[in-house]
DNA sequence: TTGCTATTTCCACCATCCTCGAAATAGAAT
DNA sequence: ATTCTATTTCGAGGATGGTGGAAATAGCAA
């Protein structure tokens, strides 16, 4: 994981509405839910939805698996984990307070 | 943290340039890091860095604190916490595998 | 083939963002 | 008051994003 990819992810999540779509389908948990489900929860229109999936599915956020007619939208949970991971990755590794500050230097 | 608040830090840490600034200030630890000094670390201009330092402080992600002469900015650790909770809160509330998925309806 | 449903792609408009240099401000020192 | 350093605000450019309607596609059914 680098920075780029991460701030791709982020950025997917940070807009309102698809952070609602991904959240639903957090919710959802692994029975996933289909598209025109989606869009009936969120109530926004089809192309719009779409475009945003797209996105998702890009960064690896979502996937999608085809089931008969209709596809199947899935929150990635391992992709979550590893970008929650890169945020606090490496805290406090340059920590080195120069001046006085309350204490804890090199915990 | 309702969805808006979410996607507004999420957008906030979602501009490259903007992670790497939040990432140096993790990796500083409490002791926090002048603005000048992130200038030098990442290597932009001093507007454009006020300009994001201003959208994460804004967000809640950073703070800053007046020392003398200088601003000591600081990545707010709390602040993270509670958005990677709201990710992953309430997950699989919604779960209710009606076609025949791998099984766990609601383990 | 024809028709049907589910979903995506195309297109356009409007809004917002990213970046920088130049100018303005805040605070301390002389 | 003047000067110096540190930082922010202003202004503008080009780029990118968000949205929905219309049209196109994918897959199945008859």
């Amino acid at each position: 994981m680098n920075v780029e990819e991460a701030a791709k992810q982020l950025e997917a999540l940070g807009n309102p509405t698809r952070l609602q779509v991904y959240r639903t389908l957090v919710r959802a948990g692994d029975c996933g839910l289909p598209v025109g489900r989606l869009q009936e929860k969120i109530g926004i229109a089809a192309s719009t939805l779409s475009h945003h999936l797209h996105r998702l599915i890009l960064t690896g956020l979502v996937t999608q698996e085809r089931q008969v007619t209709t596809l199947i939208c899935r929150a990635n949970y391992l992709a979550m984990n590893s970008l929650v991971g890169f945020l606090v990755d490496e805290c406090c590794v340059d920590a080195s307070c120069a001046a006085d500050q309350n204490g804890v230097a090199a915990a």
